[in-house]
DNA sequence: ACAATATCATTGGCCGACCAACTATTGCTA
DNA sequence: TAGCAATAGTTGGTCGGCCAATGATATTGT
C-alpha cells in the first residue's frame, strides 16, 4: 500500500507531478536554511567561530556600542538568546558588556578590538561562502535573490501576532 | 569615530550604499530562516508540534517505512539528531521504530496513525505559513523562489568537503 | 576462521533558537 | 510619596543543529 500524504488533495490530482505538496516553499526553505548554516559552520570552524557568533560580531563592527534591546530588535531574535551569545563571546574577550550609567537596567555592548580582528581573518571565508552558495547564479539571478529574500524578510516580520 | 567593518572594502566606495557588504545573501538567508522557523513555531505550537517534527512526519507520511541512515540522506541532517528527534516522536506515539530483521544495526521506522492524523490537522496551518511568507508574490514570483531555492540547495548539497 | 574495517545508530556536549518565569530597575499615577 | 505598571536582562527548560567518541553489527580480507 502506496501511503499517501494528503487525503484533502485536490481532487483528479492522484498524479504527483513534481511534488508540489503543501507547504513546499516553506520545506525548501527550511532545507536550504540547514544546508546553509550547515556549510557556514563548516568554513567558520577552522577559525574557532560559530555561524550565529559572525554575524553578531558583524552587527557590533558595523554599529559601534549598541544596548541588548536594539541587538533584539534588529536582528530579530530572542532577549534570551542575545544574553547567552553575549556571554559566550565575552568569555572569548570578543565582546564587552558595560551598564549604562544613567539606566542601570540596560547593558551596552562593544566588539573589543581582539573581537574586530578575528572578523576580518573570517571575511574571506563568509565571501566564499556566498560564492558556493550562489555558484552559478548571473547577476540578474542574485539580485533576484536578495530582492525575494527581503520580501520574504519583511512579510515574516509583520507576522508576530 | 565611525567603525567601519572592513579595511579591505573596494577602495574609493566609503558611501554605504545600501548595505551592500560582504556576504550580505548569507546574512539575509541567516534572518529570513530564523524568522521562517519562528513563524512555523508560532503556528504550530497552538497544536502542539515543533517545526522540525512536521518536517519528519511528513517525509515518513510521504514514503512510509524508512531506516535511519536514509533520513540521514534525505533530509540532511545529522544522525545524532536524527536519534533525538526520533526519540521525542516516539515518546509522543507519532511514530514507531523497530529493528530490522535481518541487520540488526538498522532501525526502522514508520509514522502512526496518531502522527497521521496530527499531520492533517497541521496543514492547513502549514499552508497559511506559506501563505504568510509569499504573502504579496505573484505566481511568478514563487516560481522564482522556488527554482532559486532549488538551485541553492544543490550548490550547498555538493560543498560537503 | 579470525582480524581488521566499515556501517548504523546512540550518547554526551556545545551552540542557537524559543518560551515562561523571574529580578532589578525606571516611570507613571493616584 | 507610595505603589503599580512597564522595561531590560537573566535563568531554566526544551527542541534541533553540529561534532566526537562509542557500542553493536556486518562485511571484507588474509
Amino acid at each position: 500500500m502506496e501511503p499517501t500524504r494528503t487525503a484533502t488533495s485536490a481532487p483528479g490530482s492522484d498524479v504527483c507531478d513534481d511534488e508540489q505538496r503543501v507547504g513546499e516553499i516553506g520545506h525548501a526553505l527550511f532545507r536550504v536554511a540547514r544546508a546553509h548554516r550547515a556549510a557556514a559552520g563548516r568554513l567558520l570552524r577552522e577559525i574557532g567561530l560559530y555561524p550565529g557568533q559572525e554575524v553578531m560580531l558583524g552587527r557590533l563592527a558595523d554599529h559601534g556600542p549598541t544596548r541588548q534591546s536594539r541587538l533584539v530588535l534588529e536582528l530579530g531574535i530572542d532577549p534570551s538568546t542575545v544574553t547567552k551569545m553575549l556571554q559566550r563571546l565575552e568569555r572569548q574577550d570578543l565582546v564587552e558588556r558595560r551598564a549604562d550609567a544613567v539606566d542601570r537596567r540596560v547593558s551596552v555592548v562593544a566588539i573589543t578590538s581582539k573581537g574586530r580582528e578575528l572578523l576580518d581573518s573570517i571575511e574571506e571565508s563568509w565571501r566564499r561562502l556566498d560564492e558556493i552558495t550562489c555558484a552559478g547564479f548571473t547577476e540578474a539571478d542574485r539580485s533576484a535573490l536578495s530582492s525575494l529574500l527581503v520580501r520574504l524578510e519583511h512579510n515574516l516580520s509583520t507576522c508576530q501576532e
